[in-house]
DNA sequence: ATTAATCTATTTGTCAAACCTTTTAATCTT
DNA sequence: AAGATTAAAAGGTTTGACAAATAGATTAAT
């Protein structure tokens, strides 16, 4: 789309009195902006006008365009390139990305101590016996060759802890493609890269990981079998026995810090 | 703290050969910025450099300095204020923050066509079920009254649909609220301020209203009554035949584009 | 004639130096 | 002592310029 056509600009600048300012005019661009995305008017992989040419539109510098269209890249709405053929782009939603902000954000939450670990089990729990049982039901092979290749990687004793934790991620990324749900995929994602390092960093030492690989195993395999409430219940204990551990190792460290 | 205690710059220059710069040289600093804050070299509250003083440590231009600033605020990271006590503080990470960037994004997804409703319909099920059976455990009198007072209100029938629909978000948001669950709250958000809405947008009219009301109460009261998992199962029922719904709705949409 | 190298125009990326607006706090006045 | 005034500090915005990248046209060499 052009652009030009249907947009209205109306910027609050600080000239009008009274009015409530929502904060600086590259911020007003950028939603105005955002606005047009999201209700169609600017259409995936339509390219906006140059900064130029938006400057001159919204009535403002084109550091300031720059500005809101820093914005808006950050939240990955659009992207730019230079060049004759070069411009600035609508980017096509992606839940890859979106989930990646979600996981900094959740990581973030968790490093300054908003998130109880108790909580974060239970979430865990919860959501992650609904991805068993969507999975058993949804599954494909590949999705089951993915489950087992982790699981066999997991068996190597000789696998460094990092890497087992790598592992383990990647373990319940598989579970929760198998339920292809995409949906899910982005809630979870929250789950995966953020929650999961969390708890792997806490707890992870060499005897308890044979543990985690046979219940790991155990639940490929029912999944594989179909058995959704029995992989679901497997998850469970996985994440049960996962709390004691985490409850022993806090209770050390609170131990180590008092005596 | 001070900043320019530990913080290295090492910014790729265009001058430098070979390297792949990922992106301009205010994405490297946001990045560089937001490094500090997940690494705690920043912690919440702290004071950031004046711009004039960021430009001069990174070697860059305030310009640059201020993108990547903005790129940072549109992360929901940083806050800046004007005036000699103002200046750019780190943000405490904020789950509503948050859940409102998933829930744009979310949107987008759905408008693209890029979600399937049909999938979106089964996660909403099935985490919201599991909200359902833990908020019966851990509601409190005050999450019983928010859940009421919103089937109170939808038993108007004088009610605008655009205001049920609000009142249907407000129902499901306290029901989230009343697992007393962050990390659950958090993953929550896109189904409550995304698909919700979304789900909604396709299909009320008068006469379903009222289905949808009675079982809101009945899940209410399931809650109330500590019966988790009948309240879980209450919330499937309601979703199935939100599904049946929307899948007329959808036929007659088609019907109407091709007759 | 074909291919490779070069030029050119366009567009984003960066810089520099101002000026404007807001906000706080110190100072002055009453 | 209380209120009004004012100066300074910081972010917000503008202007104007130049740098870098790149697609496409042009030109030179084979």
């Amino acid at each position: 789309m052009a652009l030009g056509s249907g947009l209205q600009t109306g910027l609050q600048t600080g000239l009008q009195t009274g009015e409530i300012v929502r904060d600086g005019l590259s911020r007003q661009v950028a939603d105005q902006l955002r606005a047009a995305i999201r209700d169609g008017q600017l259409k995936v992989d339509d390219r906006l006008p140059n900064e130029e040419d938006l400057a001159k539109h919204f009535g403002v510098s084109r550091p300031t365009i720059r500005e809101a269209l820093k914005i808006l890249a950050a939240q990955n709405l659009i992207r730019s390139r230079r060049g004759p053929a070069g411009g600035t782009f609508v980017s096509r939603p992606d839940p890859q990305g979106l989930g990646e902000a979600i996981a900094d954000a959740a990581t973030l939450l968790v490093g300054t101590g908003d998130i109880d670990v108790e909580e974060m089990l239970t979430a865990r729990a919860e959501t992650e016996a609904v991805c068993c049982r969507l999975a058993a039901a949804a599954r494909t092979e590949e999705d089951l060759a993915a489950l087992r290749a982790e699981v066999a990687l997991q068996r190597d004793e000789s696998l460094r802890d990092e890497d087992f934790c790598a592992s383990d991620v990647r373990f319940h990324r598989a579970l929760v493609q198998a339920t292809h749900n995409q949906p899910l995929k982005l809630m979870m994602y929250a789950v995966i890269e953020s929650f999961i390092p969390v708890t792997n960093m806490l707890i992870y030492r060499e005897h308890e990981r044979r543990r985690s690989v046979d219940l790991h195993d155990q639940i490929t395999e029912a999944i594989a079998a179909g058995e959704g409430a029995r992989a679901a219940e497997l998850m469970g204990r996985h994440l049960e026995g996962m709390r004691d551990l985490l409850n022993a190792t806090l209770d050390r460290r609170a131990a180590g810090r008092t005596g």
